[in-house]
DNA sequence: CTCTACGCTGGAAACGATTGCGGTAGCGAC
DNA sequence: GTCGCTACCGCAATCGTTTCCAGCGTAGAG
C-alpha cells in the first residue's frame, strides 16, 4: 500500500526485489509476454500494486529506440482555426497511444530550424508541421534529417518524400468567384495571402478558373499577395478600397486579412452585405453566433487534424507517404450580397 | 559531410571513435566542461559535425533524471482563450529550455486522471493543468503522487502544496455589477458558471458585493450556477429572458452560455444594448474586430500563460508553490446599455 | 533409465549518455 | 633526481528497461 523507499520512485528492481523474482521476470509478467506463469504474474502484480510502480517511460524510450512521441511544428497555436485542428489531431494520436509534442514557431523561420533540431534530439517518432514558408534555406535539411515520417499542413515541398494534408481551397473559392460573378460583378478585389505558400497558389487557381470561365482576365490590380497581419493588412485594405474603379466586391484570405477589411470599411462607413459584397476565406468557430453573417469558405479543421494524425500513423507503420486533400466549401451568408 | 553509418544516427561513440579519443572526453568536450584542452575541443567538435551528431536527448534523460518536459493538461485547447495562454506559456518555457507536451481532458475527469498518469510515466518535470473539477475523486491522489511542481489554472485545491494562477474574476464582476446597480436595473440576470470551481465562487463574491454596498438582495432565481455548453446553455437562456419580471440585463459567464444567450435573445427579437444590457466575462480575442461590441469582463490570457510557466519553473528551482493573481477589468462597450 | 522437449526463470548485455575516480604526463621547485 | 602539483584523459559504473541466451526442473517417450 505505501511507498516503501520513501519519496523515490519504484523501478522495477524495486518491484523484483519484493517479489522475489528476477528483472526480467518483473518485465515480462508486466509486458504481457507468454513465457510467464500465472503464479509469477499474480505475485509481480501484487508487488507493483503494493509498490505503487510506475514503468519509466524514458529508460523504455531509450531500450526500444522509440518514443511515442509526435512533434507538432506550428507558426501559431493561438489561431483558432490551427486550436481545432491541434485538438482533434492530439486526440487522435492519443488514442493510438502517441502523446503530442508542442512547438511555436511564431511565424519565424530561424525559430522554425531550432524546433526541428529539437524535436530530432527528442527522437520523436513522427513530425506534424505546419511551416512558415516553402522555400526556407533550411528546410531540405530538416526534412531529409529528420530521421521520422513527416507530415505537412497546407504545404508542399517538391522532390521530397513527405506526406501531406492540403485543403482544396480554390474549389471553394472558385465557387464564390463565381457566384459574384453571375451577379454582376466585375472589380472584385482579392486578398489572398502570402505568395510562398500553397493556399494562395491553390486560391489563385480558383480565382483563374472562375474569371477564365466568364471569359474574363483576372483584374491583376486588385489582385494582392503578400503576408497580411494586423497593422499591414489594414493599410492594403484601405488602399483597396480606394482604388478607382472602386471595387464593388472583396473576397478577404486569413484572419489578418479579415481584420483589415472589416476595419477598413467601418472607417469608411460602408455596410459589408449591402455596399460592398465580402467573402471571408477559412472561417472562426462560433462565427454564426458572433461574427453574423459573413460569407465564408469553409474547411473543417478537426477532420484536418484526424487526418494529419492518421498520415503519421501510416508513416510509422511502414506505408509510403502521400497527399491527403481536404475539400472546401463556400458557405453562402449576407455579406456577399450587395454592392451593386 | 557526409553520415558514415548510412541511415543510422551518429552516437557519442562513433564520434569518439573518428575523433579517436574515449567517450568520457566527447561528453566533457561537448557539454562545456573545464577538464578538456583546446587541442580535444577542436578535434570532438570536428569529428561530431562531420557525423552531424545530434546528442539523444532521452539517453541524457534518463541519465539525468530531468526530461525537460512539462506537461500541460488542458480541458480543451480549442477555447480560443486557452489557446493564447497555452501560445504564451510554451514561449516562456521554451526559453528556458523546456518543451510542452499537450493533452487535452475532453472536460472528462477519467480522461484527465489517465493524463495524469501518462505524464507521471513520462517523467515529466513539471505539470500545469486546467482541471476539469476541483472535487474529482482521483484528484488528491494525482496532485500527490505526481513527484513535481504543479500549477493550477483557476482552481483551488484546499490542503494541497500547489501553485495556482487565480484571475480575480470577482474585481471585474463587481465593477460591471455596480454599473448596471447605478443605471438602475434589479432584475440582472447571472450565468456563473459550474458552481464546483473557483471562478464561479469569485464571480459570485464580486456580485455580492456588489449588491451590499446597494443594500440589495441578490436575485438568486436569476442566478444560474452550472455547466453551460452549447445547447443547454440555450435553453437556459431561454428560461431566464421569459422569467417575471424579465431581466434588464443579463451577465454570461462563458463562452457557452454567451452563445446561448446571443441566440436566445436573436429568437426573441431582443437587440443587446436597446432592449436589454449584456455583458460578457471573459472575451474571445479579436472581439473588437468581429463580435462588435460587446461588454465584456477581460483578463489576459497570455499573461496568465506566462506566469503558469513562471511558477512551475520557480518550482522547478525549489521554491515553495504560492498563488498568484492576475487582475481583471471591466471593458465596457455598447452591449452593457440599454434595458432600461 | 536415459534422452529430449518444453515451460519457465534468472543472468547479463545492451540502449546512449554522464561522471567519479584513478592514472599519466609535464613541469617547476628543491 | 625526486617530489608534488596541475591539467587532462580514460575506465567503468550507472540511469531503468527489454530481450537474448542459457540453465533447470519436470514430464513424456523410447
Amino acid at each position: 500500500m505505501e511507498k516503501e523507499g520513501g519519496s523515490q520512485r519504484a523501478t522495477i528492481r524495486d518491484v523484483a526485489a519484493r517479489a522475489g523474482v528476477a528483472l526480467s521476470s518483473v518485465s515480462r509478467a508486466l509486458s504481457g509476454h507468454p513465457d510467464v506463469s500465472d503464479e509469477m504474474r499474480k505475485r509481480v502484480e501484487e508487488a507493483a500494486r503494493a509498490l505503487g510502480y510506475e514503468p519509466n517511460l524514458v529508460a523504455q524510450s531509450l531500450r526500444s529506440g522509440v518514443t511515442r512521441t509526435i512533434g507538432f511544428v506550428i507558426r501559431d497555436i493561438s489561431s483558432p482555426m490551427f486550436a481545432l485542428l491541434a485538438r482533434s489531431c492530439e486526440q487522435e494520436l492519443r488514442r493510438n497511444g502517441y502523446s503530442m509534442i508542442l512547438v511555436n514557431s511564431d511565424g519565424n523561420v530561424d525559430n522554425e530550424a531550432r524546433n526541428f533540431a529539437l524535436l530530432r534530439r527528442r527522437r520523436v517518432d513522427g513530425i506534424i508541421a505546419s511551416l512558415v514558408a516553402e522555400d526556407s534555406p533550411y528546410l531540405q535539411k530538416n526534412l531529409t534529417a529528420a530521421h521520422c515520417p513527416i507530415v505537412l499542413l497546407d504545404r508542399q515541398v517538391s522532390g521530397l518524400k513527405v506526406s501531406a494534408v492540403l485543403s482544396n481551397h480554390g474549389a471553394g473559392v472558385y465557387l464564390a468567384t463565381k457566384q459574384l460573378l453571375e451577379r454582376g460583378h466585375r472589380n472584385i478585389a482579392f486578398i489572398t495571402g502570402s505568395s510562398n505558400v500553397y493556399p494562395t497558389r491553390s486560391r489563385l487557381e480558383g480565382i483563374e478558373r472562375a474569371f477564365r470561365e466568364f471569359k474574363l482576365e483576372v483584374p491583376q490590380d486588385l489582385l494582392a499577395t503578400g503576408g497580411f497581419d494586423s497593422d499591414y493588412a489594414l493599410a492594403h485594405a484601405r488602399a483597396l478600397i480606394h482604388k478607382t474603379p472602386a471595387p464593388t466586391a472583396i473576397v478577404a484570405g486569413g484572419l489578418g486579412a479579415l481584420m483589415g477589411v472589416t476595419k477598413a470599411l467601418k472607417e469608411s462607413n460602408l455596410e459589408m452585405g449591402k455596399d460592398i459584397a465580402v467573402v471571408a476565406l477559412d472561417e472562426l468557430p462560433y462565427i454564426e453566433v458572433f461574427s453574423g453573417d459573413i460569407s465564408t469558405v469553409y474547411r473543417d479543421p478537426e477532420a484536418i487534424g484526424r487526418e494529419a494524425a492518421q498520415l503519421v500513423l501510416e508513416g510509422l507503420a511502414g506505408k509510403a507517404p502521400r497527399e491527403s486533400v481536404i475539400d472546401t466549401l463556400f458557405v453562402e451568408r449576407g455579406s456577399s450580397a450587395g454592392g451593386l
